[in-house]
RNA sequence: GCGUCGGUGGUAGAGUGGUCAAUUACACCAGACUGUAAAUUUGGCGCCUUCGGGCUUCGUUGGUUCGAAUCCAACCCGGCGCA
């Protein structure tokens, strides 16, 4: 039994592409489908109507932000998170493993899952969280039963299990929720890659075991398994296997990349797992990576770049990022939802909160309109023809 | 005319004898951003540079001093007060 189901309508005969459906307990996405991220409850800077109207269909918020503020509590009091944040369409959850390596290893570390062009796993610092967790200001410390971590809004102290993530989940609601997961640096040594892996291993058996126990749940809310293995495909494989072959309603691919070896990773991380189920690619969003992402069988994506790079000033175009801010776009009378460059640029000299509103909507227009015409062109089986019509102008 | 305060890099405004090419903010220029510690952030911002340094700057001119944006004099310009 499954709380969402999962309807392919089309697969390409040339790649993993794929297109579908998925029906959840608040409605129904197309697939590939983009779903745009609203941490705290809030895609920033974006009503839901105008989510909505600008294509949107899925939203994904954050466990441990929500946990911090307000509280998973004040959520279920006020009816869930779809009434709270009144986005009555599907909404799925992250389980706040991302913000163990955000606020861990990375803290401070000016790391993103995304590893530098060329730059070499097993090339890593010396020293790993473990160890110096506390010592260099780390905000987490990671053991097998979970994780420990200091609030960053006001330093107090908390941890997370699989199964506090977990019921955490369960009490925003979300139609779609994660396994709580564990991950490292990209450039960490290959053992500690293992380790991590491993541990996410364990961790999603007791996510799955903690849904399982609560019968209410499992018939609204669906659960993803999270598959790691960083850059090593051997390990994406294993970790594939292991993940695949437990109960999951669907998989998200975590963990960190790098340009050059995505396709390579990803190939590794789909092919162990069972085709009816969707799969979803956490936090990667580039026009470039969408392409990529759907040509090895990712039927889901949310990434923060719509909105953060909209927020300050960058928008998508046809023909590559623009950054709005630039004097050459002082009076280009080209326009987007009805206002022009001019006008934007000068919002955001002068600092007007209309400037990060309209860019942001934007971008999710752009990156949404675009995963709804890759989701066209596998309906049409000429998605490979769109991806080279497309890669062709766009600048990356 | 007399008195008084003041003239610093695009702007505001620190600095009041060496650690000053000159704090800081804003502006400007270039960059970053991929499960959001993010309406964020990094670098540059007199000229030249083999990146060691060199050269010219703080109203103007002259002076004191080993050394001046900082002290003195005259002049120019501005605010205010008195005539």
């Amino acid at each position: 039994m499954s709380a969402i189901r999962f309807e392919i309508v089309k697969k390409s005969g040339a790649s993993q592409a794929r297109a579908g459906v998925i029906h959840t307990a608040h409605g129904a996405f197309s697939t590939p489908a983009f779903s745009t991220v609203g941490t705290k409850g809030t895609v920033k800077g974006i009503l839901p109507d105008d989510l909505r109207e600008l294509g949107v269909e899925v939203a994904l918020s954050n466990t441990y932000h929500l946990f911090l503020q307000p509280g998973e509590d004040v959520i279920k009091t006020m009816g869930g998170l779809h009434e709270f944040m009144r986005w009555q369409g599907p909404l799925i959850t992250d389980s706040g493993g991302f913000q163990v390596f955000s606020l861990g290893v990375a803290y401070n570390q000016d790391m993103s899952k995304f590893v530098a062009r060329g730059e070499a796993a097993g090339a890593a610092p010396a020293v790993y969280y473990e160890d110096v967790a506390g010592v260099h200001g780390k905000l987490a410390i990671v053991d097998d039963e979970g994780v420990t971590f200091t609030s960053h809004i006001d330093g107090s102290l908390h941890r997370f299990t699989p199964e506090r993530s977990i019921e955490i989940q369960h009490k925003l609601g979300a139609d779609i929720f994660f396994a709580f997961d564990d991950f490292v640096s990209p450039v960490a040594p290959e053992e500690e890659q293992i380790k991590s892996m491993k541990r996410t291993h364990a961790w999603a058996r007791r996510s799955l075991d903690a849904h399982s126990r609560n019968l209410q749940a499992m018939k609204q809310q669906a659960i993803f398994g999270i598959i790691q293995g960083g850059r090593y495909p051997h390990l994406r494989r294993e970790s594939a296997a292991e993940i695949g072959a437990m109960p999951f309603d669907g998989f998200g691919i975590g963990g960190s990349f790098s340009k050059e070896d995505l396709g390579e990773a990803l190939q590794a991380a789909i092919e162990p797992l069972p085709a009816d189920k969707p799969r979803h690619l956490l936090g990667i969003g580039e026009p470039e990576d969408l392409f990529e992402g759907v040509a090895n069988g990712i039927d889901m994506f949310d990434c923060v770049l719509p909105t953060r790079l909209g927020r300050t000033g960058t928008i998508y175009t046809l023909a590559g990022k623009i950054d709005l801010r630039k004097d050459i776009y002082k009076t280009d009378t080209r326009e987007t939802l009805g206002y022009s460059y001019a006008y934007l640029h000068h919002l955001f000299r002068a600092h007007e909160m209309l400037g990060p509103i309209i860019a942001s909507m934007h971008n999710v227009r752009f990156i949404v309109g675009l995963v709804a015409d890759i989701r066209q062109s596998i309906l049409d089986d000429r998605f490979d023809d769109f991806r080279a019509d497309f890669l062709s102008t766009y600048k990356t």
